[in-house]
DNA sequence: CTCCAGGTCC
DNA sequence: GGACCTGGAG
């Protein structure tokens, strides 16, 4: 087996190839975290914005940690997964308790922070402390089932374990680092999902999926999340110039995030406005009702598909003291647009709010 | 429209 | 093993 070949052209290949990013630039764990964290999931191009934000306002782990969640949420607003935001909020606050304001310096203590799983622990580890521990994501994955011509199931605990064999025993001890960057910028700018460039590319002569024309096939995932129907209706409370709104809980999408009251109905052709309870509850405040029902907004998530309405209430600012008791007994809130603006939103929400400027 | 990216938590 | 988000590509 050429063991040695794949890392020495993948090393060679990476200066000649790379991006000008810039948590490349550094080697404080702090930095390396936050870019880790917000490239979950997440391509460079949607990332790198909030990445610089991030770094602007909290320059620090301690500053973070010091900032209310709330401005967390709102600052990750667009971004999704926003567990990640969560969990960054947690970890920080970890990193300044139990760790006195400093990163831990290996794999293994890397892997107890909130948020922070083995491939997260091990860039943290290599890139920030050049410890010798493989990386393995989806573009690792990648390379390696064509490469090397493994056809395991990358979605089984078995997948995951061969190509983590295979990983470790690949990496250098030389610049651990540098392969880790490498192999992963390989799988994201070479060795792409789609399209892949097999015509100008380093390993074509000894790729197991170019000789044996298997590049799209490779690798192989065999899990897909079904998808749900859901079926919401708003209600955009306004009375003066406040509207009603609810912090999302526990056990749903959205967790920490804010939008309105709604009714759910169990499909998008039942949404009727009559049968809304909640609409039913205020006509106690004799609102005056914009119901646009032919505009259903239609929102995508990777295993929920939900259909929306918004029915507009508007109800005199006299009654806002009556209004704001209703509110707190059905556990929703009371602001106004500056506060709202300050809160962070599922982009559904951020979607229907630009519309009706 | 469908498919896809891909790491952590519970 | 399923839940969690958004946006870009095709």
């Amino acid at each position: 087996m050429t063991f040695s070949h794949f890392p020495k052209k993948l090393l060679h290949w990476y200066p000649q190839n790379k991006r000008d990013l810039p948590w490349r630039n550094t080697q404080n764990p702090y930095i390396i975290w936050l870019s880790e964290i917000i490239l979950q999931q997440t391509r460079v191009a949607q990332g790198l914005p909030y990445f610089e934000e991030f770094v602007k306002h909290y320059p620090t782990v301690h500053d973070l940690a010091n900032a209310p969640v709330e401005d967390v949420l709102r600052r990750w607003q667009g971004l999704g997964y926003y567990s990640r935001a969560r969990n960054l909020h947690h970890c920080a606050q970890q990193v300044v308790e139990e760790f006195g304001g400093n990163f831990p310096d290996n794999y293994r203590s890397l892997l107890k922070l909130k948020g922070v799983g083995q491939y997260t622990a091990a860039a943290i580890a290599s890139f920030a402390f050049k410890e010798k521990v493989a990386v393995l994501d989806g573009n690792v994955f990648r390379v390696l089932s064509r490469y090397f011509g493994l056809d395991t199931d990358i979605s089984s605990p078995k997948g995951k374990r061969q190509f983590q064999e295979l990983a470790d025993e690949l990496i250098p001890a030389q610049q651990p680092d540098e392969y880790n960057q490498a192999i992963m910028e390989f799988g994201a700018l070479q060795c792409t999902p789609k399209k892949a460039n097999c015509d100008q590319c380093p390993l074509q002569d000894s790729c197991y999926a170019y000789a044996h024309g298997q590049v799209e096939a490779l690798p192989v995932k065999i899990k897909k999340t079904k998808v749900t129907t859901r079926a919401f209706l708003y209600h955009e409370i306004n009375c003066g110039p406040h509207k009603i709104v609810k912090t999302r809980g526990p056990k749903d999408i959205w967790q920490g995030l804010t939008d309105f009251p709604l009714v759910e109905f169990s499909a998008p052709e039942k949404i009727e406005l009559e049968h809304s309870t909640l609409f039913q509850e205020l006509q106690a405040f004799k609102p005056i009702v914009d119901y646009k029902n032919e505009k259903t907004y239609k929102h995508i998530l990777s295993h929920q598909k939900i259909f929306s309405n918004f029915v507009s209430l508007t109800i005199a600012a006299e009654k806002l003291d009556e209004v704001k008791k209703w509110a707190d007994s059905k556990g929703y809130h009371c602001c106004d647009a500056a506060q709202l603006e300050a809160l962070g939103k599922p982009q559904l929400i951020v979607r229907y709010l630009n519309d009706q400027k």
